[in-house]
DNA sequence: TTCCGCTTTTGGATCGATCTAAATTGATAC
DNA sequence: GTATCAATTTAGATCGATCCAAAAGCGGAA
């Protein structure tokens, strides 16, 4: 009776001797190898069950080059967005077996690196990373230089050219550009982020050259800060102008939220006087007053996405590199 | 010239020979001990600069019994509160060069018991757990069996005693209450949650007996559903009833939000006719309108309390079990 | 020179699995 | 009775670190 709670944890060549196999053969079964009798598989099954033995995996990880773990690296993991991410990529781990470290780079290259070197140590397989702002190419080269698989989800360090997950916000900055567009508003503002990643850029570009087509007259943008706060006073000077806006696309929802607050302070309407379109659809975006109109970005299915693409890039290391674009979709509430 | 991509990489041996050491020597180096020469260290740690020695952390861990990981199993992690939480355990892990696995049991007991097993056998040192609805004392003894050291959060599985972090609700609403009454409110009504975890019970109890003490009118309580929904038809009734509430105790956030949506569609002021608080002050609850008022429960101190509880617990195994109880704070907005 | 005691270094076993190549078994054919 | 062949099983090396007990180096005292 090896039963025992802990003194001596039951290993594989405890089964075997009392199933009267071999460790190998052992070890067959738990691999579900063809190659073991229908019977002698039955047995040590049962024995396995019977002495309560758990797979070492850490140790069968030490022979083989896998150990079905991945790393998630975000740059703010209380961010809503990313959590409805991770919940995506722990779906689609869930399904294959996968485990996944997390770690908060917090936007600092520095525990950014040291978070990447701590979970190589532990020896994962591969990586799903959303660059914190300020990372630059050397992150790349030191992930290659560690043969690490790697996916980028949502921001991408500059001509890289490697497996990337991202949203196509320029789309959806267009599809809620012609909305504002066909309810007779023509002078919108961009509200936007503090950095300037590459999806900050995007959006802004986006922005630009959806006004741009449309000839619509072009104002300034207004900056945003760390934390998701915006530069009130920029938006307050442009309330005030001869030519006020009357419409803005902010660069998320958290910032349009805040904003939406900001000019109910001011007495404008928002809905009537202006119009406010945030990006991500939070759960908060619905249950705003006015319900908040938002381009879903779909985190989601962003997670699961790029999860899927790192296995198949551990599988295939030699693949040629893929870049996925979700196609977000503009969710109309009320507030425009 | 041993600096190759990933043919062969780097170990201790390598380093050992290359610094003309034993490996034993080499591993000394490693973990720091006073026992090796400050030259040789000085020497060892150049070879391992210069040759790229990625420490496998997998291997060393075969060899002694612990892994400085641990698990991390929520119930839901796209809820914004526990991934709040989960930047608290973050916090306190990096600190102490731990890494985290992160699994979602999506309040499914048989899920949380699969991605226990599978934590399990990465070999975790302990486990930071909010029991999924529906868990029962298996959960406990499993994990007993396996001798593997754990803290709960937020959830008790009833009648375990065990280490534990958790927030006072009742001191949180006993406050809440007792603004609404000195605000001149004593028909309160509390809108619930679908569960009946101890997080759940706790709530409820805690308001029942506050509104007993403070002698007010017992109303029916609304009862909640999956996902944060609430029985929206209960509200209906009871407001339309002749001696309608003047207040509502939110589960949460999220309903309280939902519930301001539903007063607004009413045509009933939200703060003057009415006043709602809810539970959590997630981010949007400042940005609601009105302003929502709301019992802070500090997710992020619940997480890294968690984190340096179990730290203890898995150093001192047989140490006395230790309920942590963070008291929240009522954050008076527009709302009430 | 020998011996002691202290600091520093080391060989070899070990953790618990997988991998490889070879051995065993049993059935069938000659 | 022996050879052939497929289906099973196995011994022993291996992954890359840590642990232990023992050895080596060395300065000073007897």
């Amino acid at each position: 009776m090896k039963t025992d709670k802990q003194d001596a944890p039951v290993n594989l060549l405890d089964v075997a001797r009392e199933a009267g196999v071999s460790r190998a053969t052992a070890s067959l079964v738990l691999r579900n190898s063809p190659l073991v009798a229908a019977a002698t598989r039955e047995r040590v099954q049962q024995v396995m069950q019977r002495l309560g033995y758990i797979y070492n995996r850490g140790a069968a990880n030490l022979r083989q080059n896998r150990t079905n773990t991945i790393g998630l690296v975000l740059s703010n993991i209380s961010n809503p967005f990313f959590s409805t991410l991770t919940a995506g990529v722990e779906e689609a781990n869930d399904a294959s077996e996968i485990v996944c470290f997390i770690a908060d780079s917090a936007e600092s290259p520095e525990r950014q690196a040291r978070q990447i070197q701590r979970l190589r140590e532990h020896n994962i397989d591969g990586l799903i990373l959303c660059p914190a702002v300020g990372s630059d190419e050397r992150v790349i080269a030191d992930l290659d230089r560690l043969g690490l698989p790697f996916v980028q989800v949502l921001r991408e360090i500059p001509g890289c050219a490697r497996d990337y997950v991202t949203v196509d916000y320029a789309a959806g900055i267009d599809e809620a550009m012609a909305h504002l567009v066909t309810a007779g508003r023509r002078r919108i503002v961009f509200i936007g982020n503090f950095s300037t990643h590459s999806a900050a850029r995007a959006r802004l570009e986006g922005f630009n050259r959806a006004a741009a087509r449309l000839g619509l007259p072009s104002l300034p943008v207004i900056a945003g800060g760390r934390d998701n706060r915006y530069d009130e006073a920029a938006l307050d000077e442009i309330l005030a102008s001869s030519e006020p806006p009357e419409a803005a696309i902010c660069y998320n929802d958290i910032i349009a939220l805040a904003v939406m607050g900001h000019l109910r302070r001011r007495a404008i309407g928002v809905g009537s006087d202006f119009s406010v379109i945030g990006m991500d659809d939070l759960s908060s975006a619905s249950a705003s007053y006015p319900a908040l109109t938002t381009i879903a970005t779909m985190p989601h299915r962003v997670g699961e996405a790029a999860a899927r693409l790192l296995q198949k890039r551990i599988s295939r290391p030699a693949k040629r590199s893929e870049q996925l674009v979700i196609t977000p979709r503009l969710i109309v509430r009320e507030s425009a």
